[in-house]
RNA sequence: GGCCCCGUAGCUCAGCGGCCUAGAGCAGUCGACUCAUAAUCGAUAAGACCUCGGUUCGAAUCCGAGCGGGGCUACCA
């Protein structure tokens, strides 16, 4: 079954950081590891590009805000790039093929009923085109924060989406779709604010101009916030199905919908959990699977801020590359991030620790010892195993099998440590069977041979399993391995035992450098 | 104000439809070994399971109150 998942779109108005480098991540591990079991996988991410706020930026910087976003989107996509990211489609909120549909999209819902003009009143910065909810105007003191003036009561007309006419459906939903949001403690937030009744939301604005033009009334932009959670399935090209449009997008990747996961930070679950699906039951579309919110990256036990002074930003990110490689950041961020319910601290000591304790002395040396005996007793070649593996073919079929399971669950952790409790066991067996010290009595040579031949067919096996993670490090493995065209091949048949022939060439390798 | 989550070894956390003489990884200590990136393997030490009270033959696990941390949301117009 085709499968998709998507980061959220990114506000061009930021820069890349940690929390951007993290989702991504999270996704890409995923995506390459349903790749590397042959599913047909879509893995969408994009930028977030209209709004007030892009709107402003801009004109600080006497640009316009189509050059604004141009920019930082090509900053975005450079960076994925020098992240290595598998994305298959990025895509734009500025693009035409992305602005036809949101307005398809919300032509349909004016059609249906689910949207309606209606009036809004709220406390107005004159100052700054803005309104504050009636707790921030108290607050506040009725006086502009910027400018000290007193705010107006104004009245403004905009387009609301009837949210709360799906209620009951979404409750429905949600009962019949547990596990729908997770983790559990989210999808509780959820399930408790649906508690409290959902109301109509504004879906366009009249104050600025830098948004999607609302079809039919065009002095009406569509409110950011739609026009980005539509970017899920205007990539796919949704849109095109009601007519106006060819349907060549959507003939090619309209198999990809509905989305296996979204994987979001907790701070936009609301959109994700709540107004996304009513918008997809008001159009009549399939729900996502599955939203996971992960929570937040902290530094050294402190929230991140700019003026504190701790945020990871992209530099800072870029010293980790430089000292402990790629591969080794990814490691950090799929075992050691906020993918559950709590927050995850993001400290030096902790990444070299990891480092050190995982990649170095587990991933880089059991291979490294494997290979250094095969290259000293046998020539560097893959010795035959008279014992067809003994009991190491069930151990690894239980160790993909977990890892499978984890991987459909989207258990990072999980799913690294099959591969990672392999290595430990070859470790073990090799301190228990001593080929070293078999290997100076020429006349236990076929017992030599299959120690070190199942060690090495272990290696490989996890080492396909640690192929998401450490794409480039797995890589150079596989070719120490002589193994180069397995990538090319499903994990159905590399996870089989006995893919390394006798007299294939091992080379000695050491991955992770100490540092 | 309402709702929700969390508080377990030095650190990060698991256990939480009661029986745990409380576990894992990392860090620590001791030992083994030498094929390997001073790596690996084994053993070992370490905890009022936040506090108080209750239910129970029995509670880290259930209930109540409190303290501490976090989240969602509202409001005294």
């Amino acid at each position: 079954m085709p499968a998709c998942i998507t980061t959220p779109i990114y506000y061009v108005n930021d820069r890349p950081h940690i929390g951007h480098a993290y989702t991504t991540t999270v996704c890409d591990v995923w995506a390459r590891a349903m790749r590397l079991r042959g599913e047909d996988v879509f893995f969408l991410t994009g930028t977030d590009e209209h709004g007030v706020k892009v709107e402003k930026s801009a004109a600080a910087k006497g640009v316009t805000p189509q050059a604004l976003a141009d920019e930082n989107a090509a900053e975005f996509q450079r960076v994925l790039k020098v992240f290595g990211l598998s994305n298959d489609d990025f895509i734009r909120t500025t693009e035409p093929r992305h602005e036809k549909q949101v307005q398809a999209f919300v032509k349909r819902l004016l059609e249906s009923g689910s949207v309606y003009l209606g009036t809004f009143e709220g406390w107005y910065d004159e100052g700054q085109e803005e309104y504050y909810t009636e707790t921030k105007a108290k607050e506040l003191d009725y006086k502009s924060p910027i400018s000290g003036r007193p705010l107006a009561r104004a009245t403004e007309q905009n387009y609301y989406f009837r949210l709360s006419a799906f209620q009951q459906r979404l409750e429905q939903f949600f009962a019949s779709n547990p596990g729908f949001v997770q983790p559990t403690a989210r999808q509780n937030e959820v399930l408790g604010r649906l508690r409290e009744g959902l109301q109509d939301v504004p879906i366009t604005r009249t104050n600025f101009t830098w948004g999607i033009p609302f079809p039919g009334d065009e002095k009406h932009v569509i409110y950011v916030w739609i026009d980005a959670l539509f970017n899920y399935v205007t990539a796919l090209g949704y849109g095109d199905r009601d007519g106006a449009f060819t349907g060549d997008l959507f003939a090619r990747r309209g198999k990809y919908w509905p989305a296996q996961y979204h994987v979001i930070g907790k701070e936009i679950l609301w959109f994700h959990a709540v107004i996304w699906p009513a918008l997809l039951m008001a159009l009549e579309l399939p729900m996502p699977r599955r939203i996971h919110a992960h929570s937040f990256w902290i530094a050294d036990g402190q929230k991140m801020s700019k003026s504190m002074g701790n945020f990871v930003d992209l530099p800072t990110i870029e010293g980790y590359f430089a000292k402990y490689g790629l591969d080794a950041w990814r490691w950090y961020m799929a075992t050691q991030g906020p993918l559950q319910a709590s927050d995850a601290d993001f400290r030096a000591q902790h990444f070299h620790d990891t480092y050190t304790s995982e990649l170095v002395n587990v991933v880089g040396n059991c291979p490294s010892r494997v290979t250094a005996m095969v290259g000293k007793y046998f020539e560097g070649k893959m010795p035959a195993d008279a014992q067809q593996g003994g009991e190491w073919p069930a151990r690894c079929s239980a160790a993909a099998d977990a890892w499978a399971k984890a991987i459909d669950e989207l258990d990072l952790v999980a799913a690294a440590q099959a591969p990672m409790g392999l290595l430990r066991e070859v470790d073990a067996f090799i301190n228990r069977t001593e080929p070293f010290k078999v290997a100076k009595d020429p006349s236990r040579a076929a017992e030599l041979a299959s120690i070190l031949a199942q060690c090495a067919e272990t290696v490989r096996i996890a080492g396909v399993m640690l192929e998401p993670f450490l794409p480039a490090k797995m890589a150079e493995l596989r070719t120490a391995l002589s193994g180069e065209a397995d990538a090319a091949l499903p994990a159905s048949q590399r996870l089989q035992w006995g893919r390394l022939a006798p007299g294939t060439p091992l080379a000695k390798c050491a991955l992770f450098p100490r540092v």
